[in-house]
DNA sequence: TTGACAACATACCCGGTAGTATGTTCCTCT
DNA sequence: AGAGGAACATACTACCGGGTATGTTGTCAA
């Protein structure tokens, strides 16, 4: 998915990159990506990356904050909603399995950056930069956690600890970023079909009644 | 988790290169491992590997293959039980979670192992290796297939697509991965509860019935 | 005893890649 | 119109890491 619809044209060009990196980065890892790779994809040479980045790692991170990007825009506006929460939870299941979908080179970097921190085979100043982002997916989860522990307050989730719950939930609706491979021409039913049978999943294994669930 | 208990002591010199080529290709990637890393974690050097494994791909292909192996071990007795299907579910479960957690590095280079297949950017001869391995994961997981498929006939289980939901039981039972970093000193009343959580979020999320899933 | 081989260590080669330094082409503003 | 800079392309360097060629040490069998 392009994320060049929505901004200033003046950065249409950074945005061009951005698709091409993210690509790249699914296709091959991160490490396993060389800037000739993105470049290559770009129908360009290193001079156009090195101009708009100063590092493989800053593209990369410019990768991951779009990513996120694009998660808050999709869930901000559900989250503020006055409805009630098992219907928000629903909403909001189903739409960031959608986003995961839809624009699943972005959220696959944000897997790997993930990773990356965890690692920790980094510098000094990408850490910090690591560091800074990964509290960026900690503020978008914790949106989820407040929901979840406002549905366990009301007796309609059921679950003992509260992290280990939302690293599951996260699991199945993020599940299809590794197993879904969009072939040629795949419609919207097909895409809502799976994204269905993902958020009926975790909802189900968030203890929710089977009458709560339908029709998501 | 060592894997030079069980096995033929000439062979120990190999089983200590793979824990500790697991070890590292679970802290830094499959491409961001140097052989060197990994000698170095041996406190040996490059010769050592390069006398025992041709490549460093073959190296990683042949932890990949002891992971599956533990995995086998572990679920094949249970699979071969004449008992009910439930009860099955449950055991085979809760069984592989564990087994995910006991042998986590091994599990990781499983992981990666499907992606690197996934990516396709291998040489020919790695790419037949590859496949062999991924039929001996798709083969596993068969078993559990089959497990679903009979639990949904007698009612148990309810799901659309086998092949999304094998996906999704695999994602939550697996994401201990991802998330659990063994602490110094943990014990197994620790790990048994994680373990726990996630074959009760997955057993939820098949469809079963709360009462069905007590005391995992 | 010795020779042959396993099990490594050491030293080296070379291709690929991140990053840089410099050239070239427009486009814009005065 | 021409000067300056943005937006690239080209050419180059330095280094890292996979793989190999060769040296060294211990062991065991004849």
């Amino acid at each position: 998915m392009s994320v060049s619809a929505t901004v200033n044209p003046a950065r249409h060009g950074q945005e061009e990159i951005l698709d091409a990196a993210a690509q790249c980065f699914m296709d091959r890892g991160y490490a396993a990506t060389s800037i000739d790779d993105v470049a290559r994809n770009l129908g360009a040479t290193k001079g156009r990356i090195y101009h708009h980045y100063r590092s493989k790692a800053d593209l990369f991170f410019d990768v991951y904050r779009q990513g996120m990007q694009m998660n808050f825009d999709a869930i901000a506006p559900l989250a503020e909603q006055k409805i009630g929460i098992v219907e928000k939870l629903r909403a909001m299941t189903k739409t960031h399995t959608l986003a995961m979908i839809r624009t699943q080179p972005y959220q696959r970097c944000v897997w790997e950056g993930v990773e990356l921190l965890l690692r920790g085979s980094t510098t000094p100043q990408q850490r910090d930069a690591l560091v800074e982002l990964h509290k960026m997916r900690t503020d978008y989860a914790n949106i989820f956690r407040d929901v979840l522990e406002q549905a366990k307050l009301e007796g309609i989730a059921h679950f003992q600890s509260s992290s280990i719950t939302l690293h599951l939930m996260f699991m199945s609706l993020n599940s299809p970023l590794f197993w879904f491979q969009p072939s040629h021409g795949v419609d919207e039913k097909t895409i809502d079909g799976i994204a269905s049978q993902c958020t009926v999943f975790a909802l189900r294994g968030l203890g929710l009644k089977e009458e709560l669930i339908a029709d998501v």
